[in-house]
DNA sequence: TTGTACGCGTTATCAA
DNA sequence: TTGATAACGCGTACAA
């Protein structure tokens, strides 16, 4: 492999004098500059990054940390591969499948100076662990989280999920059936403030009708139909932990021919991709939107600078299930 | 940052001893291997990679070059980062949106020696080009592709086809539209070839019903019912392109009140996430095989070792829609 | 404006 | 079995 040196020595100028017409940093005269420039065209060259990641210390890499890459990640994925490579960075990898050790595998990559930063996903491990690494280079998350040291791109889903029941309350439903995720987490439980709010406001029965908790499957919403028809129809609209659940209740509503939104009517969240095609109603997240945030906040921390950051919004998509 | 030298002094070894005992290459004495293990532990010490890189000259990481990474692709992404992971190599993404320019970004990382090899997904340069750079390290594509430099992982799809037609005649299905891709796409060609061939093994006319060309997406799918209802019915059968335009159509239908499989039956491909939402009879494409022999190639180059790689198989999965 | 000299942190070679 | 030394390829402080 031709390297700097052979450049400097083709065009009769020192290395550090090629160095600097090369990366265009300092100061080089015009004429040495073109005859390093061709002698680097002339030997093909092309510099090593390992080098120079060893000498300035930054990779331009960032690692993305999730347990996959399916949906509904390959939005933000690709959102956080677009920012970086528009600012010369790139994107590495490391699929955790929830496991702890291998969230460990990724920091770890910080410190070993594989990449600059991390954007963590979803994780298992302690947050104080995550937090003992921000040391060797920012963290940023997707999931919420609260830490001083480790900022959190998520979206109050307190929001989100108000558009939806405001919605179903405005076309007149007024036996909304809850379909909670995990209760765990800080986004099922804003989900729950969000309906007791919505009850206080519209002087509704918060217990008229019962709700699911940790439900997220297309076959939990299978069941959950089944589970209205053999217990009288207590509900005339769902709302879903997110488009998965949604769509199973309308397909298995579907084979046991009911109809909706007659028969009740069903939101989703998330706007997949297969949201249109069931012509689902659903409330859109702009995923894109928070990668990008991301990414704005990673690099100034990295670069030092002052990078805006946009509040993403939750957005209803009305479509034919409401 | 602490470094091999500053546990070599703690220990009271050379670096080179230091460095045998926390590589585990080469001899080092029981007891001296302790000393540094114990210091390197106080110390907190973590080798700098671009380091190792810059030294052995490989990085234990692959890019993986595709216009986007959201679905299919996401279970390819998957796969491959399965594969990589459980051998110690890491995944860096490169996205091109189709450019040929972003492909050369790809290929110049290789070049600079960010990544020891690459995996293209599909590309629109020159195979030329491509070729050009697989003296810089491994190259592999997921698209199909005639190279003797370049292996492919590709699938032929003449056998997924088929696998769809021979479905719908054994079901009495006689006059099947096709509904095809791009047409200069090599897997378009093959899929033509298939249904010639079918058609010449049961005697059928192959213009019974006219051919749709160059569809791919969900909204295709809509055009094509509607096409259907303008026309006569012309077909009892559709053997998409993929689930996408599957979906359109069946979607579409479901909104006219036209009944699935009984007023035409529909089959798709490649059996995406939200295929057993419709109920979609289609074609399995073990994706994740495909990723796992491409990693597999691209190791045995690498490693130069030989490492069997599986060829994947298409499967039918039935479902309701034929 | 240019060149010398050094260091980034590691591993490989080779002599002891 | 160990340690001194060199080298990987680059950027940069400093002197000229």
């Amino acid at each position: 492999m031709t390297n700097i040196q052979e450049i400097a020595q083709r065009a009769g100028v020192s290395p550090s004098t090629a160095s600097r017409a090369l990366s265009g940093r300092g100061y080089v005269s015009e004429e040495k500059k073109q005859r390093v420039l061709t002698a680097a065209a002339e030997l093909d060259y092309a510099p090593n990054l390992n080098a120079v990641s060893l000498k300035t210390g930054s990779t331009r890499r960032i690692g993305l940390v999730a347990p996959r890459f399916t949906e509904p990640l390959s939005l933000f994925t690709t959102g956080l591969v677009h920012s970086a490579e528009e600012n010369g960075y790139t994107v590495t990898l490391f699929m955790t499948g929830l496991n702890a050790a291998k969230e460990v595998e990724a920091l770890e990559a910080l410190r070993r100076k594989q990449v600059d930063a991390l954007v963590f996903v979803m994780f298992q491990s302690d947050l104080s662990l995550i937090a003992d690494y921000v040391k060797y280079g920012p963290i940023v998350c997707w999931q919420r989280v609260i830490h001083e040291a480790i900022p959190s791109v998520f979206m109050n889903q307190y929001d989100g999920y108000m558009l939806a029941l405001e919605h179903l309350y405005e076309r007149g439903y007024r036996r909304i059936c809850n379909v909670y995720g995990a209760t765990q987490r800080l986004n099922t439980q804003s989900r729950m403030e969000a309906f007791a709010d919505f009850c206080r406001k519209y002087d509704l029965d918060p217990l008229a009708c019962p709700s699911f908790e940790n439900r997220d499957t297309a076959r939990d919403g299978e069941q959950i139909v089944r589970w209205w028809l053999e217990n009288g129809r207590p509900a005339d609209a769902f709302a879903c932990t997110n488009d998965w659940v949604a769509s199973g209740i309308i397909a298995e509503a579907r084979r046991l021919g009911l109809r909706v939104p007659e028969d009740f009517a069903v939101c989703g969240f998330d706007n997949l991709d297969f949201a249109p095609l069931l012509d689902l109603t659903t409330i859109h997240y702009p995923v894109d939107e928070q990668a990008s945030n991301a990414f704005a906040i990673i690099r100034s921390r990295i670069e030092d600078i002052e990078l805006p950051t946009h509040p993403p919004r939750f957005r209803l998509v009305e479509r034919l299930t409401t």
